[in-house]
DNA sequence: CTATAAAGCAAACAATCATTTGTTTTGTTC
DNA sequence: GAACAAAACAAATGATTGTTTGCTTTATAG
């Protein structure tokens, strides 16, 4: 049930999702499912739960090992596409709803939010940037990156039959190249 | 009229604004909208459409004088940002209502995108970058930066009030940044 | 003043929305 | 197998959705 919410909250964004949607995807009736949520928008908290925890873990358990702050900013950032781009519905639907899409539950959703993103704030402290770097920003610009491929990047090539045949890029080949992107700032 | 569409359109998302809630703000009734407009769908396509303009125009505006590359590519990230973080409802609709949030229109809504991105993509031929940079990928991370900036992004520090007071950020300033941080791999 | 078209109003349409209520089924425990 | 709670059904609630229709106002010309 979670699940088919999160299918179509990732696929449809929220507003666009109903909750007769939601009770179809799982072969129950509408009613039914306020036995187990008390509105729409506490189904949403639940997804983002699940989802920030399910991003949590599997950004945490790529910093299991410990390594040279770039690799480990790296396999971070591989972890979170990894998951977003194709483990999780639950993932996506951080990057696709917005607290500002449900305002009775933006304060809930952005403090999920902003629990997850804690955990690149330690990994750049940790990162040998030039003294003047406004890490801030370099975090948001990374975050920003990363969740925004969301919206171009498609796994396999079925795009445009007759388009120029593409490198097949994956979640880890893209980290790569946006942590290189940014690395070499700092040999300058 | 496109105004308040924009207005609602950028504030609230497509789904969630009704025609009701535009022709309320324009002091119109709900069915004279139709007038101008056979179908919300349209309606969503002509405020794009504004947007891409308004985008374009000031990218191209930012690039009138010619200029070392990667001034240019900075000077066409602060019009950007100018654009949407500050200036213009129609640019912002561009950010936050994707293509797929409307299938019946988002072939129209991607070539416009992609319209507006075909600037972004002469730009970086002109850049001097490693010869095995990925230029794709480069643009893809720029823009990725540069849009969700649009949901942290705040002009006047109204946050939490006991927050530590953040040096105030503007468009400029963070197309400088953004840039910075990209700038410096290439001499490595 | 009159013809003509553009623009907007007034009122409804069926469909769909989130949600509520009372009842029935299902599964568990004694 | 009786008691009991969890889970789902069946059916309806009023509100809101995008859209249509016919009529009236407003502005533009001749």
């Amino acid at each position: 049930m979670l699940d088919a919410a999160a299918r179509l909250f990732a696929a449809k964004g929220y507003s666009a999702t109903s909750m007769r949607d939601i009770a179809e995807d799982c072969d129950m009736l509408p009613g039914s499912l306020y036995y187990h949520f008390a509105a729409k928008e506490d189904l949403l908290v639940a997804v983002y739960q699940a989802g920030v925890r399910e991003l949590r873990d599997a950004v945490r358990a790529a910093l299991a090992h410990p390594g040279e702050p770039w690799a480990r900013l790296e396999a971070a950032c591989a972890a979170h596409l990894e998951t977003v781009l194709r483990n999780s519905d639950y993932a996506q639907v951080l990057v696709r709803v917005l607290p500002s899409d449900v305002p009775g539950a933006a304060t809930r959703l952005k403090a999920l939010r902003s629990d997850y993103e804690e955990q690149f704030r330690e990994l750049l402290v940790a990162l040998p940037l030039p003294a003047d770097t406004d890490r801030r920003i370099f975090r948001l610009m990374l975050l920003g990156a990363l969740n925004w491929s969301r919206f171009w990047f498609s796994e396999d090539g079925a795009g445009a039959p007759k388009a120029r045949p593409r490198r097949r890029e994956t979640p880890k080949s893209l980290a790569r190249k946006f942590v290189t992107m940014l690395k070499e700032a700092q040999h300058a």
